[in-house]
DNA sequence: GCTACTGTACCGAACGTTCGGTAAAATTGT
DNA sequence: ACAATTTTACCGAACGTTCGGTACAGTAGC
């Protein structure tokens, strides 16, 4: 079953973990190299463009993940509450109860490609739109629902900078807790 | 009055400028040169401890720049929300209206050293106390003040995230019109 | 024998930092 | 008042190190 001890895909988790700890600049390839085991030539043969093929292959890893996370989300059986609570379950996984950061927020800084940015920007949007899917499906109004969604992703990002920043992963975990309330909340 | 067009203070708040889009490992010396106008033999003159002293002089200005608006968010005459929108209009400012990020979200990311993190836990603490003691001046109960403190910085934060990764401001600046009220609302 | 993969040695460029030195302002001695 | 001296501000060039990336000779498995 397990010919390799380490496949692609667990080198690109590594990658992941990585890269949203340290940046795109503090991610240099001697780090790389000696946390997933690989010489440089090994890499460069996995990643023939380097540094910025890894990060394409992080971020399309992250589309997948992110899509089939809202995909689940929308298949919960349940009021629009429940089914965020199903996609703040997955998510403290993700960021492990808060403890690590976000990748997209780490890509914001530093000398990251522009053409990162418009895969970071379409991953923001992908969530957005899940969220506000949810509840105009509940009956929210449309509008409503979209500044909804970006409250989500926006409590979301700041509580992991919170939980980084105060070394404390509480906050995170309190506010994963209260999200799918909080959302649902009528305008008041 | 104007004896030198660059003073010590415009030579950090540019380092500010550089450290809070750059980050710690994106701002190299040769960029700082380049903004400051200053060579970088000139640079380890003012900041004999190199790029280290660089960034603590630029938190040690932020320090300074948060007390006096905590404070003056204080002296205010007037209701809660009323003090809370004096806060979110010098963050506006501060923030360029969401087109320009946080330094403390910036040095999480990277090679930032440990001393830096102790100043960002500081001074995201300063915050949280200030908006709850806000909230407890108001008559609101001690433990959901320091809540709405957490919530507050949270959703600075999240939004200046999201202004940065959508590449539009308009996120940020409904939030910060509408965190006065939210975290004002009793809980339901 | 062929493909997939890896270790070693190496490259030019950029990194943070230091060196040696210049020009002017401020301070001091007389 | 003025020359001697120190201090301050600044710079270009170079230091040793590390950066991302490459070339190549292997080795293992089919």
């Amino acid at each position: 079953m397990s010919k390799q001890a380490t496949s692609k895909q667990t080198h690109v988790s590594e990658l992941l973990d990585l890269f949203r700890r340290l940046g795109y600049d503090g991610a240099t390839l001697a780090k790389i190299s000696q946390t997933t085991g690989l010489g440089k030539a090994s890499l460069y043969h996995h990643f023939p463009g380097g540094k910025d093929e890894m990060v394409e292959a992080v971020l399309v890893a992250l589309e997948h993940g992110s899509e089939q996370i809202t995909a689940e989300m929308l298949q919960v059986q349940g009021d629009a509450p429940a089914r965020l609570r199903k996609m703040c379950d997955r998510l403290s996984k993700v960021y492990d109860n808060g403890q690590k950061p976000c990748l997209l927020a780490a890509l914001l800084s530093g000398s990251a490609k522009d053409a990162f940015r418009d895969r970071v920007e379409k991953l923001l949007q992908l969530w957005i739109r899940a969220i506000a899917t949810v509840l105009t499906t509940a009956g929210m109004d449309e509008t409503l629902a979209c500044q909804r969604g970006e409250d989500g992703v926006m409590m979301i990002q700041g509580a992991l900078i919170l939980a980084q920043g105060l070394q404390d992963p509480a906050p995170f975990q309190r506010v994963m807790q209260q999200i799918p309330e909080t959302l649902c909340r009528p305008l008041q």
